[in-house]
DNA sequence: CTCTCTCATGACAGATACTGTCAGGAGACC
DNA sequence: GGTCTCCTGACAGTATCTGTCATGAGAGAG
């Protein structure tokens, strides 16, 4: 049964990367390079759209309608405590849209994986140690979302006050603390704020347009090297 | 590439037919009977809910296919942020899984919501400080779902070293350390091991029942009061 | 142009798994 | 009991799959 699973699988590293080598998918699936070429063309010869070009890699075209089968137990895993993590870590807005997801997932879901989906035992539970933090982070989001502006108050690690205007770009879980990535116009960089350390937010009416180098894509290419 | 086909055809000719016989199956694909039902038990075997009575036939049960899920973009928002999380604290069997997620969703959701999946600017960064965890814990999580055993050293808060048995109940996400949740039958008492304590970790063949007052749910309850 | 990366194909031998045949068990229904 | 059908085991032959090695060809960088 190895060959036909294989398939599938190729399907679905496809459609979850937008690029993959042959060397890439040989890796993962723990065979030869040659086995790749072979079931990407009898994939091909079955009217999959993959498109392969040289010195890139292959490609999933959209439009394939064949539908994704099931979620895994192993998946199912992932995803229950993906919410947990949320609802433990995140704003109350966030954590309540995380336990939607769950009702909506089983409603969809069979009965086999549904009684999995109960028995999940990862947890993630609330009462850690979180520092404290002085707003709705739902605000910032919401900022972020719209693109518009916002002002606070700082203190930095060493204790010292300023005030900042931003352009807010995004929130980044750090383990016991969260971080605002965003776009400081007055230094023309970006700045990272611990969400703890901020008081007095407002959100501008003042909105900004991403610019090419001033994006959360190029802050992570940044941080990325 | 004969035989992945003709899984693949099983599954179709089951969804466009609501009963089929080994002999309609077999006839159909020109095949032996013997051969359907080595496809069928193998197809059973990587998760089709294929249903064989004796006497009737086959149906394919529903919950093959992911149906279309509406999310708003507020639980997509959640989705993403929990996958994230997951990608970055949890080992990579699940962080595979966790990904895997994504691109199921993305298959099924409308386009709208597609480009809000993309665009969620909730991100969980994986170069965070993790204290370093001496095996696989995809190994424990294992030994979790199949109630079975597990002997390793310790070292507690002070250092004292010690090698326990006991009952692998679950794991519990508490920011920067994992726990182990066990029943501890020495003691006659549930116990937490941080994980990066953990060492010599070996899943024994002895397996356990759930037995109440023992069991994830107890101890719960306990802690929650 | 050369170099590198990568897709792509052919040939071949060895290993693997697939297949049909035959035989029999078991559950559902009349 | 009789019939229909799912289901499993054993076995031998063979079709298929797989890795290795070699080679070609297209795209892009410098």
């Amino acid at each position: 049964m190895r060959r036909a699973d294989r398939l599938f699988e190729i399907i679905q590293l496809l459609r979850r990367r937008r690029l993959a080598r042959a060397q890439d998918l040989a890796e993962k699936l723990e065979v030869s390079e040659r086995t790749i070429y072979r079931d990407i063309r009898d994939l091909m010869a079955s009217g999959v759209p993959i498109e392969g070009e040289a010195g890139v890699g292959y490609v999933l075209r959209g439009g394939y309608d064949l539908p994704p089968i099931m979620f895994d137990e192993q998946e199912i895993e992932a995803l229950v405590l993906g919410v947990r993590m949320v609802e433990s870590w995140a704003d109350p807005e966030l954590a309540e849209a995380a336990g939607n997801i769950i009702a909506k997932v089983e409603a969809v879901i069979p009965e086999r994986l549904r009684r999995h989906m109960e028995e999940t035992a990862l947890l993630a539970p609330a009462n850690h140690r979180m520092e404290p933090i002085a707003f709705d982070p739902s605000i910032l989001r919401a900022a972020v979302r719209a693109r518009r502006k916002v002002h606070f108050c700082y203190r930095d690690g060493e204790d010292r006050p300023s005030e900042r205007s931003v352009r807010p770009l995004g929130l980044a879980f750090y383990g016991p603390v969260w971080l605002l990535v965003s776009w400081c116009e007055l230094r023309d960089d970006f700045r990272s704020f611990r969400l703890d350390r901020i008081a007095a937010l407002t959100v501008l009416e003042e909105t900004f347009r991403p610019e090419p180098g001033k994006t959360i894509q190029d802050f992570l290419k940044r941080t990325a090297q």
